[in-house]
DNA sequence: CGACATGACTTTGTATACAAATATCGTATG
DNA sequence: CATACGATATTTGTATACAAAGTCATGTCG
């Protein structure tokens, strides 16, 4: 494998600057943001060997750390682990289009569990985060973009969290990172609808505060297969 | 918290012994496999807090490969983390019942897509796997359910495998580890069903033979569902 | 010329010392 | 008597030294 290029390539540059992790104090999540950044920008690219030391000075941290970061982004998909080693993951077409499957099943389910488990304060809290959405300003512009993911995010989240359950919350997380991240970084800037994507976010609260399962579930899966990228072709990586 | 009695409970008894450990060298596993068991032993119980160098102790290693295997066993969903600790899960009803509704979703869609996606080889590995689960006698006994076990997550870690995606394996593993090890502790005993469980697996073989996405989808789903504990009487921990 | 043994080098695994954060408990004070 | 404070103990976080395992290239022997 021609893996080389990719670990000298960062052996040289200034990538505390580049990778916006200057400013984070904690060695583990300095880690772990340097880390995921960089394969998020594709410094490190599918297939590359994660070599503990060369991370380390990349992120500016020791090795200790930097095994725990590596553990997370294994655990979050964006790394493979073989025995001993660990390595990028290929963020194929095809990959990323399953991890979207999935996420339609675990997130549709998630929401019929939340229907009947929602309290009244997270239904307030979704009605705010709706509101938040649609004072979103600037729409395309990257802190648009940005500001969207972090609330998008939220949406997700509080409707998992209403579930009670805290294996869902454990499953989720892990099948909700991957998508969400690759799709921030490879597919938002060419198709997101914000418009769109928060009428649907209204759908499903509608549905919750009916306590409407049946409702609620087939709302976010449709919400979730709207956003499911559908052409090869917008997989830079691919 | 009444924690304190949890973590006294192993600190003057030989575990060693008592967890089987004894003879595993690596420490990384060591501590994996002691935390796990004492775990599912119920040695650490729900909401103990995981203590590391109490943890070091007990397995006979130290702090860091414990620190490797907490997060094994949080990303596994037998513990939790919480801002610095971590807590042995609670294995209430509710949450295994949740996590087998997960696993009929996610390991349904898995045999929709091996069937599409499945070698010969591994089709032939199934069969293998069907035979060996027919040759198991002596059911009912301890050394007859550890073998169907073995067997059980062969077979499907096998349709895992076929459906050629990593993100689907590292996401399998994670949803299905806890119920099978909750299971294996807590329900089979009481309600596996080899030779029907058997019945089920050829069905679901059959339907991948075919390339049948539907059928192979449904088999599965119906094949988990019958696993699934319906009755909250069956769990004794809670 | 090829297969294989050998040894240097690379990489990960483990233990441990020390630092930082947090919890605990006793004491003083309003 | 309750509470706030502070010293002390506990627990986790980090860095690093060393061990073990694996890799790769080189050279020797068949």
């Amino acid at each position: 494998m021609s893996l080389n290029e990719a670990n000298s390539a960062f052996q040289d540059a200034d990538f505390a600057d580049d990778l916006k992790i200057g400013d984070i104090e904690r060695p583990a999540e300095r880690a772990y943001q340097g880390i995921r950044r960089a394969i998020l920008k594709g410094i490190l690219p599918s297939g590359a060997h994660l070599r503990e030391e060369a991370l380390a000075q990349m992120t500016g941290t020791s090795r200790t750390p930097v095994r725990e970061a590596l553990r997370r982004v294994v655990a979050e998909g964006l790394a493979r682990a073989d025995n001993r080693h660990r390595y990028v993951s290929d963020f194929s077409f095809k990959e990323v289009s399953i991890v979207f499957d999935i996420r339609i099943r675990l997130e549709s389910f998630a929401a019929r569990v939340a229907a009947e488990n929602i309290t009244d304060s997270e239904l307030a809290e979704l009605d705010h985060i709706l509101a938040e959405i649609d004072r979103i300003e600037n729409v395309g512009q990257p802190a648009a973009t940005e500001r969207f993911a972090e609330l998008n995010s939220r949406f997700h989240n509080t409707i998992i969290k209403a579930t009670r359950s805290m294996q869902m919350q454990t499953l989720s997380a892990q099948a909700v990172s991957l998508p969400l991240e690759v799709i921030k970084q490879f597919v938002w800037e060419q198709t997101v609808n914000i418009a769109q994507s928060n009428d649907q976010h209204r759908v499903i609260v509608t549905a919750l505060k009916q306590r409407n399962p049946d409702w609620a579930e087939n709302a976010m899966a449709g919400h979730i297969l709207s956003t499911k990228p559908h052409r090869p072709s917008i997989m830079p990586r691919g």
